[in-house]
DNA sequence: TCAGATTAGTAAGTATACAAATGATATGTG
DNA sequence: CACATATCATTTGTATACTTACTAATCTGA
């Protein structure tokens, strides 16, 4: 028989788009209420830049499952936002070495709560204990499941190669 | 202190996102094995409308909490598929009336498989009884969290008016 | 009944996402 | 060294997503 939208509604695939609206809701609310215009995309890639600088794009998406195609766009965004700084590399002419802007390292201490505030506040209708068995649980599935998507984590360190 | 790449991709907002990554890329693997183009967004659409004859445009977008800027392309998309007839409503001439074609009665059939084995194999990695807790915890969750987003679900019958 | 508020749909602008193709550069092999 | 292959980034094209603004139509209340 073929499904109600109520039993569409209800299947993974569509709750897990449901929270992610959320999410990105959230997120947006929280950032913006302390001031600042940042994605949740755009938040990833600082962090993940600050921990590695001099990273090039490609292994930032890597590092944090973008495609490559659109971490141009997001580094190009947060240039112009005065909080990444790219230039070419010398090792390899082919890449932009990417470091965050003293602007980001002094307003990123006023971000993080706001990010912070915005992680509980998704997780507002589930106690501590069910918050933490819901991300155990998003955790196994991501890790089983991380190769059926196009953009899979590359960890650092490991160079498995994508069976594509 | 600042929180490193891995302490923000295991926050709820990025394993979230992650999964609706596989679950996209699940989704398009097997409905595209299944010999179908079609996106999670626009077979929830059809099974929406095949469910609700003449619904419109507006009443569509809350009952699978879509934007109501979104649904358009969605549904312009489907109709160039040949997939949905759009016409003018008799009662409201601001609004479209939706009805699914014969065409996707007759393929419904088909794809409506391939949906349920992207469903399942995007909790490849969760035991039946774990899935059926994450279910649990994301409904719980989404529906604490609903009037968080700006395209809250809107149930069928229902009248609240959302406070914004 | 008529002015004001609401609603349906669209349009423009911004930001992910991803596929496929391209240009520039590296690299590995003979 | 020359050539095939791989890689980095970008470009093009398609599809969500959401904001704000706008038109057209409808509804509401005095």
């Amino acid at each position: 028989m073929e499904p109600t939208v109520d039993e569409v509604y209800d299947m993974p695939g569509h709750l897990v788009r449901r929270f992610q609206q959320i999410a990105v809701a959230v997120f947006h609310a929280e950032v913006g209420a302390a001031g600042y215009d940042l994605t949740p995309v755009q938040y990833a890639a600082l962090v993940a830049v600050a921990t590695n600088p001099g990273i090039d794009q490609a292994t930032l998406a890597g590092l944090i499952a973008y495609d490559r195609a659109t971490i141009g766009g997001v580094v190009e965004r947060l240039v112009q936002k005065g909080f990444l700084a790219r230039r070419v590399s010398g090792r390899d002419r082919r890449a932009r070495e990417l470091h965050v802007t003293e602007a980001w390292r002094e307003n990123a201490a006023r971000v993080t709560p706001a990010v912070q505030r915005a992680q509980e506040r998704m997780l507002i209708g589930l106690t501590q204990d069910e918050s933490g068995r819901f991300m155990d649980l998003l955790r196994k599935a991501i890790a089983a499941a991380n190769d059926l998507s196009r953009a899979p984590l590359r960890l650092a360190g490991t160079d498995e190669t994508a069976g594509d």
